[in-house]
DNA sequence: GCCAGCCGAGTGGTCCGACCACTACGCGTC
DNA sequence: GACGCGTAGTGGTCGGACCACTCGGCTGGC
């Protein structure tokens, strides 16, 4: 019947471009179940095993869902489901690209601080202080941590941008954080980071743009130098 | 023996996590070949055909390499590698989230392309008119495209920081612009185009940082603010 | 002695069929 | 009418078989 399949690189490859453009070209909304594997399988002509590693792939990326006993459903295609993998980036880079991921944050970062002065509302201010607040009440470094990527995710959040909040919140994933803290920590720049905090939280409530964006990048910008040292000698 | 296996997730997952540790960890270089499919199911239990789901959903991300009747090889993790899945989010945005993506962008692209006026040199310099001349030098759409891409590549290139210009890469993936453009020209906006591109270029060639970004903010906001009035009504 | 070509072992790529684990829905029971 | 059980159907896992390709060593001729 159809045998026009050029045959262009591994099924498996070809089966998650077919997919991938089912939902681009609006075949497939955002939450809607799929076919059952065994069924695309012989719609593509291909094994389901071969089907099989397409979904996984496409699973991990964060367009499809698979729910077992129910189906397959395509993801809400919102920020956090497709850029969650960067969080993988973050983990797995290391030395000057480390660095480099570093320097997108603090323009990132900065930038959304900014826009957060400008827009935030007393809810989401109350929001941040909170976690602020929590921040420096306890001497748990795991919830330290916990407190500061919340801290910064409730701004990112009230810049109004959920995409740029989504890639914040993989840049400063927990083993990526964890990994840089762990040295950071011991020279006494607790007491640095805990004023650079009331700082942003000052900009903040002051409603003042330039502020919040000055103290965002020298907030990240510390980190980043240490790092930058560390590196180079 | 050793039954203290935690039955977290799927046995895919658990082997997804395993080999994404094994890198970060170091007990696995970038371009270092693995062992075979069959062995890595072996060591950690699991089913040949569950391996090869997690090999396949790490070489979708870029992470890892496979060559047909060779072996199965960690890439480079440069920064290209692992942000090519990038340009899948782009493909499958819509609507706001269109919006917001190109917000980012502009942030980002407007970052580099003031850092790039600051330390370009001749040689990029010329690289980048040489792709401004041939854009203005044919009518073919397609080649206008490529050759737009490759003056932003270009230039975030010249900006001295290889993630930022992979993210700005995948920001601009071809589908993602073509959607875009498509009614974009439409009006008219071809001449303006033109004249942005040249703006920045003058920018670059002065070496001044502060017009580069201006000229760059400005490029991305007018196709930002096109998209929105779209969307709006 | 050297080089070209062949060839076989080993690798990833694909397929098949079976069974397990879980979900969802309907039927029967109370 | 509500509850509970059973069953059909789904994704998850497994094992084995075979194909397509790569690469190194071997063989043969020059």
């Amino acid at each position: 019947m159809d045998e026009a399949a050029p045959q262009k690189g591994t099924v498996t490859e070809r089966a998650i471009e077919e997919i991938k453009a089912m939902i681009a070209e609006g075949r497939l909304e955002p939450g809607q179940r799929l076919p059952t594997e065994r069924e695309l399988a012989a719609r593509l002509g291909i094994s389901r095993s071969s089907m099989r590693e397409a979904i996984r792939a496409l699973t991990v990326m964060g367009v499809l869902e698979a729910r077992h006993g129910s189906g397959i459903y395509v993801t809400a295609l919102e920020a956090g489901d497709l850029l969650e993998t960067f969080g993988v980036v973050a983990d797995l880079s290391r030395g000057p690209r480390l660095v480099e991921l570093l320097e997108v944050r603090r323009i990132l970062e900065s930038t959304a601080t900014a826009l957060a002065a400008a827009r935030i509302t007393a809810d989401q201010l109350a929001a941040v202080e909170k976690h602020l607040a929590a921040m420096n009440a306890t001497d748990d470094p795991e919830e330290i941590l916990a407190h500061d990527l919340a801290f910064h995710r409730e701004i990112a959040s009230a810049a109004g941008n959920e995409t740029m909040a989504a890639i914040l919140d993989g840049l400063s994933s927990r083993t990526f954080r964890a990994r840089v803290w762990r040295g950071y920590q011991e020279e006494g720049a607790f007491a640095r980071t805990r004023r650079e905090h009331a700082a942003i939280h000052r900009a903040l409530a002051a409603h003042d743009p330039e502020a919040a964006r000055a103290a965002a990048a020298a907030h990240v910008g510390e980190v980043e130098e240490w790092l930058r040292a560390q590196l180079g000698g």
